[in-house]
DNA sequence: TAGATTGTTAATCGATTAACAATC
DNA sequence: TAGATTGTTAATCGATTAACAATC
């Protein structure tokens, strides 16, 4: 089976597929061409079928795509038929909203637990998790067979935290600390740097005129 | 004064040189190569000078680049010299995470008001604001002279939200919401989707072997 | 001055778009 | 069969990297 790499580009654009495709599947729609999806998406018709291609042929021609076939091939790659058990480390505002959040938007997701360092937070509830203390994160990362990590401290800790989930064989990271992680070749860290993000906005808005 | 366009890979390099460069003054660092830096943040020497190069020399033959100065340079290029006062829409877990997140993280981006349409949440407090009902936005909006408006409620309503506020002026969008914006050209929208961000780490996860 | 390192041009690489033959 | 639309190759465009002359 010969696996040719897939850029990146095109891993960023296939949730973007998946949530336009769930909407359509959701309205009844059943087939769709690769002109008509690219007027509802604004990218080119070509990008759609260069994109799907890399995964090979979704469609038929004379007639296009299979909606819900396509929906369900893309979740595929995604991943998104296995369920992936997680872990949030930080019980902030951002780790208890990252909780609630994922419960009900991202099926497949299952939110297994939650930790903090702070004695006030421990023993609280998030949801239906109960915050446990960081020095029970190794045990149950093993015990749960947990395989994604959820950083939602600040940075200081977030590199220490990092190494500890590694070393019990953690490969996905999902991280919204404020600073770059340095882990192995084999994991893989996907940043959520909002900060980053709002200073893009401010230079975009900043060159508007 | 010949502005040529700048590209949306280089923009979205700006923070995070923005970000290296701070903690380097932090810690006392007077002068930088491109090849230390490279060396650093893992990209190439070459790059980082063609991107400093999109805005003007910031550095000097034979010395490099004096780092105070870069990181002033590029916060002015990413407009943060300007205050920017914002709105959130949403009081649930995220829009209250991101008031208190970008209270203390963010400085120039002044958070001047939080808006809920759910009447149990309407006058309660988040941080030093008190959320207010959503037939208040426009009034506020004006009154206070926001020039960013954050969007951290479900799909549904989001467009709508998108809408009112674009009419009174608005030119700036931090959107949250699982759904893409329809606005026009002059207004820019920077989006976060989480669970696009979630389903390409599984991607990456799933194709790590 | 000699050494170091930028600013910038040229070469390479990769991603996007266009075109069209294959085929449903 | 004729029409439509894919899969895929070729052309174009843009971004990254390499190279080096300018200069501090």
């Amino acid at each position: 089976m010969e696996e040719k790499t897939i850029s990146q580009a095109v891993i960023g654009r296939l949730p973007r597929y998946y949530r336009y495709l769930g909407d359509l599947k959701d309205a009844g729609m059943e087939r769709i061409s690769s002109g008509e999806l690219s007027e509802l998406m604004s990218v080119t018709a070509s990008q759609i079928r260069q994109d799907f291609n890399n995964f090979g042929g979704f469609g038929q021609q004379g007639y296009g795509y299979n909606v819900e076939y396509l929906y369900n091939e893309i979740g595929k790659i995604l991943g998104l038929n296995e369920a992936h058990r997680l872990i949030i480390v930080g019980a902030g505002n951002l780790g208890r909203a990252l909780t609630n959040y994922s419960n009900y938007e991202n099926r497949g997701f299952i939110f297994e637990g939650i930790f903090d360092k702070d004695e006030d937070l421990i023993g609280k509830k998030v949801g239906d998790l109960k915050v446990l203390p960081m020095n029970e994160l190794e045990d149950f990362i093993i015990g749960h067979n947990i395989d994604i990590v959820v950083i939602a401290i600040p940075k200081t800790g977030a590199v220490e935290v990092a190494d500890r989930v590694v070393k019990c064989g953690i490969k996905a990271i999902w991280n919204f600390a404020h600073t770059d992680l340095n882990v192995p070749d084999d994991v893989v860290v996907e940043n959520v740097h909002l900060s980053d993000s709002l200073m893009k906005l401010s230079y975009m808005l900043y060159r508007n005129d």
